[in-house]
DNA sequence: TAGTGTGAACCTCTTCACAGCA
DNA sequence: TGCTGTGAAGAGGTTCACACTA
């Protein structure tokens, strides 16, 4: 998952467009993408919510909140349809972004295809190491942060993707910031704090991982397979007051399948 | 942002914490660690929260759900609640991890510090390329797909991470289910189908990307800055029924910006 | 007294079910 | 007839505000 809003309370009375159908817009765009490379003309809402991976309904309403762009009857008009979201997410025009931080990471993304071919343009690759510096990383030449600013005022960017060490984040953020930047894609593993007017998103891969491994974690003990189960209580589970409820002694001397309170490192 | 569910309505009767809670557990967990280095013994859920990026309200609720791990007038211990969160996440025990794709994304995951920290090991790095096996990335030898199943089994392997292009996901994606996989963490673009019973999240660099881009489009036609325009209905933009309830007719000959309507590339 | 733990209000998002239209 | 568009119901998540307690 990625978290990090910095909006309204979301679905503000500007326009009306609820932040989660924005975040799947992305989603329909792709698989309409798909749908007009194999020269499809119309979709209904059942097949594409199948190709996008959600439920009709869910994608009909999402698809209200931009207007009536369907047929009744028949479905909705491919073409027309992937014209309609990109200018809703504003894909139609071409956004300049710079990627500061060009380890592993960065240069995964600066060779990620899926940016350029959806009018995001890396404008260029900074690099605090003066020895990468001239270095061409994916056809680009990386960029010493000394450049920072007059590269952002000069290429009109005012997205920026973050892809440096943890330490070196917030600081990156407030020159990105204070160069103009108005949107941040944030790689590195911390909270960043940016002023109002600033939004952040925020990718973890460890966080990800971690919400896996507490589902994973929770299979064990539940019946060997099927997600049918809506209203059975699982087996083992201890009802959920049971654990509420415990006494308020702190420490219970070791949790239920206990042992030392293993601190991680960094 | 990344998305995928794969599981009962969200909070589940099974132990009832919900799934909201769930993903911000590892980023206390995250705020804490930081705090145990720097031997702080207790926090307060204000402190925390600020830390976390959260609202103290909502850190004390998620909290709430584990149990009474605080102290009225007091706060939290510090080391006693990462090892809560950690064993609440599973993180306590070893999680083996095989990565399927040594491309650019998949190096920088198999360089990535924050696996290898929380209970996260790199059990194998896949590729279906022969050139690269046998080849170390990250300190790890490289192997061919063809012992994917072999690989898994022998390690005892249950979550997965996909870091090919979008056409191998899926296939991919097959075997490492039908390997005994329960668990996915997806970076290819792509909608994978997974039976029941095993989670797929889903982590896509451009949709984050996309998201900023419709939000950085907003801020143009808005007043120019500040956040605190809770009630002010914004200048340029039209009222939403306007937009909403346009006439029927279909293709408004070319957008309120509009132009043609150019259709993006893969 | 300072700060947790939590019912209750509130808000957002999802799902249902069906009216309405091509 | 078939599928969209959408009110209304439902569920989940957030925030408030305060009782409670170390």
């Amino acid at each position: 998952m990625a978290t990090g809003r910095n909006h309204r309370p979301a679905t503000s009375r500007s326009r009306g467009i609820p932040e989660a159908t924005v975040a799947r817009l992305p989603l329909y765009l792709r698989a309409l993408t798909a749908l007009s490379e194999r020269s499809v003309p119309t979709v209904s809402s059942e097949e594409l919510a199948a190709a996008a991976g959600v439920n009709s309904a869910k994608l009909r309403k999402d698809f209200s909140y931009l207007g009536s762009y369907g047929t009744r009857g028949v479905g909705y008009d491919v073409e027309y349809l992937v014209y309609q979201i990109s200018r809703e997410l504003g894909l139609t025009q071409d956004w300049p972004v710079v990627i500061v931080g060009i380890g592993n990471l960065g240069a995964a993304l600066a060779n990620y295809g899926g940016f350029a071919s959806r009018g995001f343009r890396v404008a260029a690759l900074i690099d605090a190491d003066p020895g990468l510096a001239g270095r061409p990383v994916a056809g680009i030449s990386v960029q010493h942060t000394d450049e920072l600013e007059k590269i952002i005022s000069d290429n009109g960017v005012s997205i920026g993707v973050i892809a440096t060490p943890a330490g070196a984040a917030q600081q990156v953020c407030d020159r990105l910031v204070a160069a103009g930047i108005t949107s941040i894609l944030n790689f590195a593993p911390t909270v960043l704090t940016v002023p109002d007017g600033v939004d952040v998103r925020k990718v973890d891969l460890s966080i990800e991982l971690q919400i896996l491994a507490f589902h994973e974690q929770r299979k064990a003990g539940e019946e060997p397979h099927g997600e049918h189960d809506e209203d059975t209580a699982p087996p083992a589970a201890p009802p959920a007051a049971a654990v509420a409820k415990r006494p308020r002694s702190k420490r219970p001397e070791s949790g239920p399948d206990g042992d030392v309170p293993a601190v991680m490192p960094a």
